[in-house]
DNA sequence: GTGAAAGCGCTAACAA
DNA sequence: TTGTTAGCGCTTTCAC
């Protein structure tokens, strides 16, 4: 059923049903009526092909996914991030399109989705250190928010952010408060942008109470349990070990967790671990301390943000770049480890 | 740059460029030689609304990702399906547009998918048992494949799927044959066609050796570490408790593994796990038995494997539904534990 | 309040 | 081998 036939069976224009459908306000109540009734009836939507056609905009947003041989096959958080940009999308009506290209083809997929038209706005994941991408698309002209940041580049881009830096910087100050000083840092690859923030925040903290870091005790791999199992146990037998572990994602810690275990050593009592969780609920029992940076539900909040932005300056171009840094939930558990104490 | 434009600045005709762009045998070596060069000159890429609206064909195939309140976020083995199949896509020249629905909302998603003509196929996830998804999707007469299948139903659709019975029940009499007789069963929720096939396959093994099944030691749960925890634990510390667990995916594995561990038991010794997992490397010290079902190479795979069939079916209507139903590679490792032994 | 007609950018008959 | 022309199904001026 197109327009056409639609019209026509109505004994009405197609312009006139088109208007009726798309709530243009000159066009009479009862005939509105009749028109709604009669698409609802034949289950007529209009072809969105000949829409987007007609009004120069493709109502669907670009996400490019980076596959990349050499790191993880996909980022873990990305699939909660399009469960929330997805939910976006679909109450205001707009598509999503995925491209999977490998990470060499990326800027030749950006370019396209924008000279095909097939894309009103781009959303940026897993940005790196002054990536090549902002670049890129602040060429292209469309409109784009990065969902973490590139680096320092201040040029005025959209992106919404965790405070990982911050973040990362108190957890740190948590351990630092109940007498360790041989803390080990599991952290991600450091080209990406997140895990050089927590890095730095980790660093900061030691550097202000004058604890020298070790880069023995520091690893930056791609966040797999294995890596994580075996940075730890590497750690772990060293003439001074670390006594607690801030840990960068949740699969990590459950790789330092066998390797402590595997050690020998209780968890919560000659071992601290500090990582991320969503789930509390199990935690107060000495096991291990959560951290809460990115979360299930914060990443899926800042896919919901991302897409409001990237609508935003679709619906309006003139609007100056969103710049959001989150502050995180950093919720820490009860210890029941080396000098124990309460912190909230 | 559009076609018109292209055309005018070589002073040829749309006709002869959009031939020449689209690997028309017709025109002249020069002339497209010319025109390929004009066209990566000037950044021309055909506007894929228009070139659509012309040939009625979308170039996209929709993925709909139900996002349920009650279940879990997003299936977790979503992400590799979703890298695999967009390989493929973009090797086709094809664009993978993801809908994500409330479960209520899903039928109305379909429906829309293909009045708006926004694709040209459709691959369904998660099916249920019975699903009525293909019952819609018959009806719609879009081509579809279903990753998975929806219990028993013999109608000829396309489906690509795990043999999880079969898995499952090889896994069992594994544990049988080292001596096993108490075999908890962690599994995912039932009415995911997945989780119930797997049920009837440890049943069938057990059955066979005419071992009572115990209903308080078989779990359907969402698959999260929590939950196995609880499961497992709660098992643990029953009178006649487990001597192995039989765990429905990698994840819950890792619950299950900190229940074992904290009832002061040891894995590989006291208690066998059996379960998934993608690498080997760690296992073969008796910490515990990995089962290949679905990993994430081989999910990944079936995610390309779905996207060709679609699109063949695209290409040829009249092709005969596809149903593949793989074997997996059942790889178990070497076991410490009760009667253990070498197994392949 | 309704309709006629042009046009969005492309492809594909049909002509030449 | 190339060009002319007519759509694809919709939106949107402009005229009534």
């Amino acid at each position: 059923m197109n327009l056409k036939e639609l019209s026509s069976l109505l004994g009405l224009s197609q312009t006139t049903v088109s208007r009726a459908l798309n709530g243009y306000p000159e066009v009479s109540e009862a005939t509105r009526q009749k028109v709604m009734a009669a698409a609802k009836k034949y289950n007529y939507a209009p072809s969105s092909r000949a829409r987007s056609l007609a009004t120069g905009r493709s109502m669907a947003i670009g996400h490019v996914i980076p596959i990349s041989s050499k790191h993880e096959m996909v980022n873990p958080i990305f699939a909660d991030f399009i469960a929330g940009a997805g939910e976006t999308y679909s109450r205001s009506g707009y598509d999503m399109l995925l491209s999977v290209v490998n990470d060499e083809d990326e800027e030749a997929a950006y370019r396209e989705m924008a000279t095909k038209g097939s894309v009103d706005g781009i959303i940026v994941h897993g940005p790196r250190e002054n990536d090549p991408r902002i670049e890129l698309l602040m060429e292209i002209g469309l409109p784009f928010v990065v969902h973490g940041r590139a680096g320092n580049d201040t040029r005025p881009y959209s992106w919404v952010d965790i405070n990982n830096g911050h973040s990362f910087r108190r957890a740190t100050d948590f351990l630092l408060d109940l007498g360790h000083r041989r803390i080990a840092l599991i952290n991600g690859i450091e080209s990406m942008d997140f895990a050089r923030r927590r890095r730095l925040g980790y660093e900061a903290a030691l550097a202000a109470r004058n604890v020298r870091p070790r880069p023995e005790l520091m690893s930056a791999q791609e966040m797999t349990e294995q890596n994580a199992y075996r940075s730890a146990r590497e750690m772990l037998a060293l003439p001074e070990a670390p006594t607690a572990f801030l840990v960068s994602s949740y699969i990590s810690a459950i790789g330092v967790r066998r390797a402590v275990s595997q050690a020998g050593l209780k968890i919560g009592k000659d071992v601290s671990i500090v990582t991320h969780d969503d789930d509390l609920s199990y935690l107060r029992n000495g096991d291990e301390i959560p951290m809460f940076t990115a979360t299930k539900s914060s990443v899926r909040a800042a896919g919901r943000r991302c897409a409001e932005i990237v609508l935003d300056h679709i619906a309006n171009p003139d609007l100056p770049p969103v710049q959001e840094l989150w502050e995180t939930d950093l919720t820490l558990g009860l210890s029941t480890g080396p000098a124990a104490k309460e912190f909230t």
